[in-house]
DNA sequence: ACTTGTCCTGTCATGCCGTCAGCTTACCGA
DNA sequence: TCGGTAAGCTGACGGCATGACAGGACAAGT
């Protein structure tokens, strides 16, 4: 079920084809990192891995199709920020933490793959559904959990009953990943990594639970 | 001062050189709404536009080149979404007005042009500093007015002094161009565009008042 | 008609794309 | 030890985009 890595041409890969494979894969996500998007060609990837390009089509369909296959890969890792969501209480002081914590994990996985997300965003925007589908798997971690948090809040009565918990809580990530995007922005803006981070953790408290967090 | 339209050698360009270079523009911006950024070819638009390869690097250096001079322009006619902002009132039902008005108003530009910001987007993520101010001089319009609301409301006591002014709008206008990137992506998640507009007004007002508004 | 400067394109060298046939290497059973 | 088989890799090739140039077409003024 679990599906071998195959070829292009249907072959399963053993030991050194896997090898190859996510050397490519490794070399594809450093040129990701160093230049932009349009200018990566197969040549260069084959080149700094130190195979031909023939060999990185016998693994790939096209660079995008290798971008898909990385862009996976770091899907699996997000999923796993529904932990900094999850079964936190929105009340007093430990409502502050979450959100503080929130803001800071996410911030944190964005930077470590800020190349990827980059080219993810940029697939997703344009319509590609694959791209798109892996964007919703990484943000649907998030989200879900904190719209369980506002239904939660609302059924006790602490959150007025017409916001839109799905809504507020996509909006809250999509700000979250926004402004991960553009970190290096905001510093050469004027503002400091220090207060960019209290400023998005009060927003957060502030669409969570509609009230200022006590700190 | 101005600077008269010049081909990549140097001429100036007359009447019908400035015709044919606006219709590349043209052809090259359709061509954006239509295939993937990385996918855009010289010879596709030249010959959309019914013209050769060799006339489009006669007034571009290449695709990049051609996409700034199209951001540029957008970005003059963004200029004008600071009248979205300034000289508003942010208290009692004016301030939700407000907030409505500027989230309706920015969706409705970047909608307008979607295509074009998701290139923009993308170079300024890479680091490209000329794709980044233009998104700046777009971002700031709204952004220094709101900086200017928020401080001023500090100033009046009604905000807590410790919010970094800069860093909530920044932040606010982040999320609203976030989710304008991905407007279709929220209808299919679920949310309706009709549910996303006042929760986007409502944690912009949230944000720069830090109450919730009265309707 | 002639001149001048703008405007467009045919052509060419270069380099990447994507594919194939065929060679080398590794594994395995007899 | 020795084939046999499948995996793994690459050289080479037609095709296409790139970017540069020189020369021809065109419009406008004299």
């Amino acid at each position: 079920m679990t599906g071998q890595v195959r070829t292009v041409d249907g072959r399963v890969a053993g030991r050194r084809g896997q090898a190859t494979r996510q050397k490519l894969l490794d070399c594809l996500s450093e040129m990701l990192s160093s230049s932009p998007y349009r200018d990566v060609k197969v040549i260069d990837v084959a080149r700094k891995a130190g195979t031909s390009p023939a060999t990185f089509y016998q693994y790939f369909p096209d660079v995008e199709g290798a971008v898909l296959e990385i862009a996976e890969e770091m899907a699996k890792e997000g999923a796993g920020l529904t932990e900094l969501v999850a079964g936190r209480s929105w009340v007093g002081k430990s409502g502050w933490q979450a959100a503080e914590e929130l803001v800071e994990g996410f911030l944190d996985f964005w930077r470590r793959n800020d190349a990827i997300l980059r080219v993810v965003d940029l697939g997703a925007a344009e319509g590609d559904k694959r791209f798109y589908k892996i964007r919703m798997k990484i943000l649907n971690s998030v989200t879900n959990s904190l719209t369980d948090s506002v239904k939660e809040l609302q059924a006790k009565g602490k959150v007025d009953k017409d916001v839109s918990a799905a809504a507020m809580a996509g909006s809250l990530v999509a700000m979250l990943a926004a402004v991960a995007s553009h970190q290096k922005g905001f510093t050469t803006w004027g503002v400091k990594q220090a207060e960019l981070k209290p400023n998005l953790a009060l927003l957060v408290h502030l669409g969570i639970t509609g009230k200022k967090p006590t700190k």
